[in-house]
DNA sequence: ACATAACCGTAACGCTTGTTATGTGAATGG
DNA sequence: CCATTCACATAACAAGCGTTACGGTTATGT
C-alpha cells in the first residue's frame, strides 16, 4: 500500500485499516504522524537489511553481491525500493528523517567500504581510498534504482546486472590514479 | 518553497499565494490538481535544460560538461534537484506522471549517449555501446545527487567533482569488453 | 481484592484540502 | 453598441486530514 500510494498518500486511518485498528491505536504509540513516519523508515530499514543476502562471499564477487542486493531485481524488491525512494521527499522536507537518511547510506557505504578493502586486500580491486570507492559505487546502484523504478522496460533484471557488471569490470581495471585532464 | 516543502506538501492555496492569485486562476487553466503537478514537472524540466551550460565542448570534456550539470553544486542547483527528487514520490504513485518521467530520463540518456559516442570517436573513450555507457553514467550522477542532497557535508561541491573524475577516469581506461567472472 | 495504569476503540473536533458554483469586470467580435 | 465569451476573484462545499477527548476493558502491582 506504501509501495502503491507512496508516503504522499499516507494516512493515519489507511495504516490503521490496514492491520486492522483504529486510529486510536497509532496515536496511542505515536504522539504524532512524524514519528509513526520514523517508525515505518526504521522498520523498512531492518527489514531490508534482514533481506536474504544472496550467498555473500568474499572479495569482489561480496561486492557484487551487496550492490546485487539494493536492486529492484524481485517484485519484492521493486516495492522496498518504491517505497524507500518515495520516502526521499518527505525526508527532504523534514531536517530529522533527512538526517536520518544520511546516516543510513553512510552506515551503507561503510558496508561497502569495508568489501571493498576487502577485495583489494585479494587483490582483486585495484589500489584506492576505499571509502571513495565505496561512496561512487553507491552513487550508481542508488541511481540505477531510480531509472530502474521509472522504466523498467528499458531496464529489466538482466540489464540491470549487465550494467552493473560494466560498472565492476571498470573498477577492477586499474585506472592511472592521478588526476584526470580538467 | 516546492523546494523546502517538495511536492508532498504542496498545496493549490500555497501557489496561488505564491503568485499573488487565488486558487480560482489556478482551477481555470488546470481541471485538476494532477495537472498543476504535471505543468511545475514540464517547466522544471525546460528549466534544467535550459541551465547556463558551463562551456559544453566536445568529446569527454562535454560528456563532463554534462554530468556536472546536473549535479548540485550551487544553490540553485541544489534547489532544483530536490525538487526533482521530491518529485519521485507523487510520479511513482501516478502511472501518468510516472511515464513522463520514464520518458524525460531517456531522453537525458540519448543526450549523453550521443556526447559519448562523439569521446568514443575521438578516441578519448575506449569502445563500447555508448547507450549502455550512457545508462551507467547516468545512473552514477543521479545516485550522486541523492547522496549529495541528503548528506552535504560528506558530499561538498569539491568531492563530487572528485567523484565524477574518478568514474569518468575508470570509464577511459579500457576494461577487457568480455564478460566478467560471475 | 482493589486501586491504578496501560491499552485501544469510538467519536468528535477544528482545520485544510481539492473542487465547484457564482459573480464581475474586461476583452472580443459581429 | 450590444451580446457573448473570457479571465479571474470570492465564496462556499463536502470530504478527508491529524489530533484530541473520553469511555470501557484489560492488565498490573500491592
Amino acid at each position: 500500500m506504501l509501495a502503491a500510494h507512496g508516503f504522499g498518500g499516507l494516512t493515519l486511518r489507511a495504516v490503521a485499516a490496514e492491520l486492522g485498528a483504529t486510529t486510536g491505536l497509532l496515536t496511542h504509540y505515536f504522539p504524532a504522524k512524524r514519528d509513526l513516519v520514523a517508525h515505518a523508515l526504521e522498520l523498512l530499514e531492518q527489514r531490508s537489511a534482514s533481506r536474504p543476502r544472496p550467498a555473500a562471499g568474499v572479495g569482489l564477487s561480496g561486492v557484487r553481491a551487496a550492490m546485487l542486493g539494493v536492486l529492484p531485481l524481485t517484485a519484492e524488491a521493486i516495492d522496498t525500493n518504491r517505497i524507500w525512494v518515495s520516502s526521499w521527499d518527505v525526508a527532504l522536507a523534514d531536517p530529522a528523517l533527512s538526517g536520518d537518511h544520511a546516516r543510513r547510506y553512510a552506515q551503507s557505504r561503510d558496508k561497502l567500504r569495508d568489501l571493498i578493502a576487502a577485495a583489494q586486500q585479494l587483490g582483486e580491486l585495484p589500489p584506492g581510498d576505499p571509502a571513495r570507492i565505496a561512496a561512487g559505487a553507491q552513487s550508481f546502484v542508488l541511481g540505477l534504482v531510480v531509472q530502474a523504478l521509472f522504466d523498467p522496460t528499458a531496464f529489466p533484471s538482466h540489464r540491470q546486472v549487465e550494467l552493473l557488471d560494466d560498472y565492476l569490470t571498470a573498477l577492477a581495471s586499474p585506472g592511472q590514479v592521478k588526476e584526470p585532464g580538467r
